[in-house]
DNA sequence: ACTATATTTGCCATATATTGGCAAGTGTAA
DNA sequence: TTACACTTGCCAATATATGGCAAATATAGT
């Protein structure tokens, strides 16, 4: 396991690109990619199915890893433990019932 | 297990309070405390230790509830499956025994 | 129906955060 | 020292979030 933008590196070392040719498909410039691998900045979620494709994986779960970056650098902003992850499946699983009972499908 | 507004809402209606007096010791408007509680609004981080003890209750645990909050809506907004918080939690691991080898103390 | 109280919502100006890109910097190897 | 890959600082443009007023909507008592 390891953080979306260490993934992004790995792959790209895969492929034995440079950022500037692996940025390409999806328009990101060199520095971008520079900045995205060390987690300066987020991969644009616009271009992620793009990416699940480019990479031959599957998207659901990239997507899966690139928000799930997102979330544990909240938690550490807030420098939470590791639970703040339990009691968000909580919840989650709390708003999920209270929605279908209110026979809002959606999620 | 609830969202933080739901929390909000019942631990107002335990004091017996109106959203007016409830809000008065954070400085927060009335208009403020109903978005919040209908989570339209965040409750501002920087009261959170003012509630917790308003509230009588531990700062990390309710933090953990505010922050998971965040979570689950960020992951909803990208239409996730829960396991983004085992995912997550994983990341977060990753990330604090990567941070110890680097002599990172912080987390 | 009328009043009073509590709550919700729409709107908007302001503040805050995020993005994309250029220019300049570092590092490394030929 | 040149070439190449990458990193960082800075800044303008964009997007998001916040706080508060005014208006709308309950809800309950008379």
């Amino acid at each position: 396991m390891a953080t979306f933008g260490e993934f992004l590196r790995a792959e790209r070392n895969k492929k034995g690109l440079n950022q500037s040719e692996f940025g390409q498909p999806f328009g990101i410039i060199m520095t971008e990619i520079s900045k995205i691998e060390n987690g300066r900045k987020k991969f644009p979620f616009t271009c992620l199915e793009a990416l699940a494709q480019f990479l031959g994986q599957n998207y659901s779960e990239l997507k899966n890893l690139y928000v799930a970056d997102k979330l544990v650098e909240e938690a550490h902003k807030y420098e939470c433990s590791d639970v703040v992850f339990s009691v968000a499946e909580s919840q989650s699983k709390y708003l999920k019932s209270k929605n279908f009972k209110q026979g809002k499908i959606k999620f």
